[in-house]
RNA sequence: GUGGGCGUAGCUCAGCUGGUAGAGCCCCGGAUUGUGGCUCCGGUGGUCGUGGGUUCGAAUCCCAUCGCUCACCCCA
């Protein structure tokens, strides 16, 4: 329609809508702080080199979908598909990760060149979570209660836990020989998809949704019978860690992954109600990445939540509610619209945390309660020429029943905060 | 990259086999010259995505193009 519009893929998040996200961003970080994992901030930019050593050079990501472009002084710049990479940079280029633990969350924009539709965007939004110097299965399992409790946190419900190994590395090519040879002695039966994977992903085919292929996929060999006996302790473990905890979980032989960095624990929690996008949350160990990127060899594990996605399953709060100001001050006439910038002031000082809109643009009383009301705020407060002369204020509840008042200043104060310390109260519930 | 669906007012949409554009919501004003929400009355607002074709006449039919959306693929 309009000529100016927002890039494909890339959306604004618009108000009342930037109040429920914020409320979301709240309630994750305040889980993610529960454990003792502290916020890193990092660029949204990175050498493209640093993706491509990571997430892999034949991955669909680093293939087809990055953001890349040249600097000027020559470099091969991309913009972060994901967090990962740069958070490991991060951490082997300040020395943090080295002979200690961290553990450390991020958020914000990651960007992949994709066909945009449901649950899938070109700039989207991820909290990341990243563990390092811890091998065990306990670091594992940690990391997974966490992401219950951030569902429950949000009131989020209906997700499904699916768990895998991937195993060593090692076993995981033993198992991806085993693999290929098997689709080989099938060839005849894989679709154009499979045979384009065969040798440059073949985990993916097990990953196939076409039917017709189901068949030949449920007679594949499984991951578990090439386990190492770590690989499989380790699994083991995390487990009855679980199981321990309560968590219920799916196993799921066939969940794989995109990126090439993961070694032994994989899981996503999934959804059936946004379509085609199902997984709002993925995860698990990548022993081996920090060491190939040139850092001393460290464990680590993380996951990632997709906010769009999460977006989309939260409880019906009351976006409009959570933004909603205390108070409306309505001023109408010459010496109350003279007095009311100051008062206003005064007020906020008074009463920390106060959201208090000072009416602006003039109107008389009937134009200046409709915007009130609209506001979404509890109380209006009146000054009008009565009001002015006698240093005083209507009280107006807009929401609650009662009557008015007219007070003076520090009773109004009084009142005000009283307001504060209930919306307080409700949002927080 | 491939396929399906859809583009009419700020938003949600109606507009039958072609006759020159409507409703609801929103917004502004009035009924109510110091009081919002409910009701009633009035008003602002549209090159019908864009370009071309058919026709006396196109929002409506045809072609192209752009955009949005869903799915494949991929993934958070």
């Amino acid at each position: 329609m309009s000529k100016l519009q927002s890039v494909r893929g890339m959306h604004d998040i618009l108000p009342p809508e930037t109040a429920r996200w914020r409320e979301m961003e709240r309630r994750i970080v305040g889980a993610l702080e529960a454990y003792g994992y502290q916020e890193i901030r990092l660029p949204l930019v990175e050498h493209t080199e640093l993706f491509a050593r990571s997430i892999g050079e034949v991955t669909d990501i680093v293939e087809k979908e990055m953001y890349t472009f040249e600097d000027r002084n020559g470099d091969s710049l991309s913009l972060r598909p994901e967090g990962t990479a740069g958070c490991v940079r991060a951490g082997i280029q300040h020395g943090i990760l080295h002979n200690r633990q961290q553990r450390l969350w991020y958020a914000g924009p990651m960007f992949r060149h994709e066909r945009p539709q449901k649950g899938r965007y070109r700039q989207f939004h991820q909290v990341g979570v990243e563990a390092f110097g811890m091998t065990g299965p306990d670091l594992d399992a940690e990391q997974i209660l966490m992401c219950a409790r951030i569902w429950r946190a949000l009131g989020v419900e209906g997700l499904r836990l699916e768990l895998n190994t991937l195993g060593d590395p090692a076993d995981r090519r033993a198992y991806r020989d085993r693999l290929v040879a098997y689709f080989e002695r099938h060839r005849d039966a894989l679709d154009e998809d499979a045979l384009r994977r065969l040798h440059t992903n073949p985990l993916r085919i097990l990953d196939s949704k076409n039917p017709a292929m189901r068949e030949l996929i449920e007679g594949a060999p499984r991951v578990q019978e090439y386990l190492s006996e770590p690989a499989r302790t380790h699994y083991e473990g995390l487990k009855a860690r679980l199981e321990e905890a309560g968590v219920a979980y799916v196993e799921n032989s066939r969940l794989v992954r995109g990126l090439d960095y993961y070694n032994r624990t994989v899981f996503e929690w999934v959804t059936d109600r946004l379509g085609a996008q199902g997984t709002v949350c993925a995860g698990g160990r990548y022993d081996g990445l920090v060491e190939q990127l040139g850092g001393r060899p460290t464990p680590a594990a993380g996951f990632a939540i997709g906010l769009e996605r999460v977006a989309e399953l939260l409880p019906h709060w009351d976006a409009g509610r959570l933004a909603a100001p205390d108070a409306y001050l309505v001023a109408v006439g010459e010496a109350a619209e003279r007095v009311a910038p100051a008062l206003a002031e005064r007020l906020r000082d008074a009463v920390p945390g106060l959201r208090l809109v000072a009416n602006c643009g003039g109107g008389g009383f009937k134009a200046q309660f409709k915007r009130a009301d609209r506001s979404g705020a509890a109380l209006a407060l009146v000054i009008g020429e009565e009001e002015a002369q006698t240093h005083r204020v209507t009280l107006k509840p807009l929401r609650a029943g009662g009557e008015q008042v007219r007070v003076d200043e520090p009773a109004l104060v009084a009142q005000l905060a009283a307001q504060v310390a209930a919306r307080r109260q409700e949002n927080h519930r």
